[in-house]
DNA sequence: TCCGCCATAGTGGTCTGACCACCTGGCCGG
DNA sequence: CCGGCCAGGTGGTCAGACCACTATGGCGGA
């Protein structure tokens, strides 16, 4: 009766592909509710664990989203949903692979931060703002952490790009940016890093987006210069 | 006895967690062996099935690699190991989204073809020189976007940065190019196409990192407008 | 002695069927 | 009419069996 499949690779991995060409041919709309384990996996002539495998590895892609008891959706589809995986990249990475991520963060930052100078509006700037006093008034790494993120998912967000701003996100990383600091912090960094988020602001609030693109290279270029000495060392 | 679990999501979510820890901490080392499915079962206290799940997710990540009759193994953790799930992103990405992976390649590409234009040894330059010749030698679009793709591989490989040029590697996926190419080439853009390589060549030879900046934005901003109006009709 | 074949043990890959945990919607009683 | 209860359906987990493939080492022949 099917002659879908002929033979190549795992029944597993020919699953993901099917549910992943239904997505593509836009057999399955984003959101969308997908049939059951159970039927699925009849109606790919496999079995119910061959096929929660694929739903799991389809899951972790950001393409699928399982709900305990209710049923298997199709996620949005958006830049959020897939490029969460990002993040493991950057957490998983160590050594040299450190400094190549940061020279990426560090394109696509003075980029963004160069389009969200043009772009911003009042709204966003105010956001902005709050994240940057928030991060003045206080000592606790954690806070100053959680707020130098905001800080930039902020901008990033301005810039108009989602895709590049999900991307971004993954750069950024909590372990990925902890794991950094750790160190970084010692030689107190707080100040520096301070002034040159303020120098992003004051470009941000010109409208000027060559000065913000030189700020924004040059903060994150502070540190990939500082975790360049450091394998070196 | 185990008081490792406190109870927290899904058994499989726990356990890809742990392996991802295990890996964090250098308790796994790239390339190395892993215990087998069943071993793995029995120390984290979960079914096989679960287990297997939980491979089957690192597996599609690119973090480990299942050899039939073998064995699981770490992968290396470079780049193109992890980054491989980028082209699931391009290959699933509709619409508004596509210009924006496209904006994204287009930052990313301009810099990595400066970076090049500096460091890029002859050797590197002849292989370059290889593909643009071979691409002008064909009409068979097929083979020209093969060397197309070869061509800016081996760039962004000059640039230095391996994780820069596995993300384009991802945004410049087969099949991503070949939806947009399928009208895009159409309006008799292999002339264009080969013009702009041409231009990026020449810039190449001279070691101008500015010139060829231009000319590679140059050339994905063309495909970026194309599909950006196609959009708007 | 050495080479090559092959039996074999061990591994990942697949299947089955059962049970559990959770959500949903409808029914029933207030 | 409303609220809580309950049953059916769903994903989550488990157990055990068998298949497909790989690697290894021993055996036989050259």
């Amino acid at each position: 009766m099917d002659e879908t499949a002929p033979q190549k690779g795992t029944v597993t991995q020919r699953a993901i592909e099917q549910i992943k060409a239904m997505i593509g041919e836009g057999r399955l709309e984003p959101g969308q509710r997908l049939p059951t384990e159970r039927d699925l996996a009849v109606q790919l002539g496999i079995s119910r664990s061959s096929m929660r495998e694929a739903i799991r590895a389809l899951t972790v892609l950001g393409v699928l989203e399982a709900r305990h008891g209710s049923g298997i959706y199709v996620t949005q589809l958006e830049a959020g949903d897939l490029l969460e995986t990002f993040g493991v990249v950057a957490d998983l990475s160590r050594g040299p692979r450190l400094v190549e991520l940061l020279e990426v963060r560090r394109i696509l930052e003075s980029t963004a931060t160069a389009l969200a100078a043009a772009r911003i509006t009042p709204d966003q700037l105010a956001e902005v703002e709050k994240h940057l006093t928030a991060m003045n008034a206080t000592e606790d790494p954690e806070e100053i952490l959680a707020h130098d993120l905001a800080f930039h998912r902020e901008i990033a967000g301005a810039a108009g790009n989602e895709t590049m701003a999900a991307i971004l996100d993954g750069l950024s990383s909590r372990t990925f940016r902890a794991r950094v600091w750790r160190g970084y912090q010692e030689e107190g960094a707080f100040a520096r890093t301070r002034r040159e988020h303020t120098a992003i602001h004051r470009a941000l609030v010109a409208h000027d987006p060559e000065a913000a693109r030189a700020a924004a290279a040059a903060h994150v270029g502070e540190v990939e210069q500082w975790l360049r000495a450091q394998l070196g060392a």
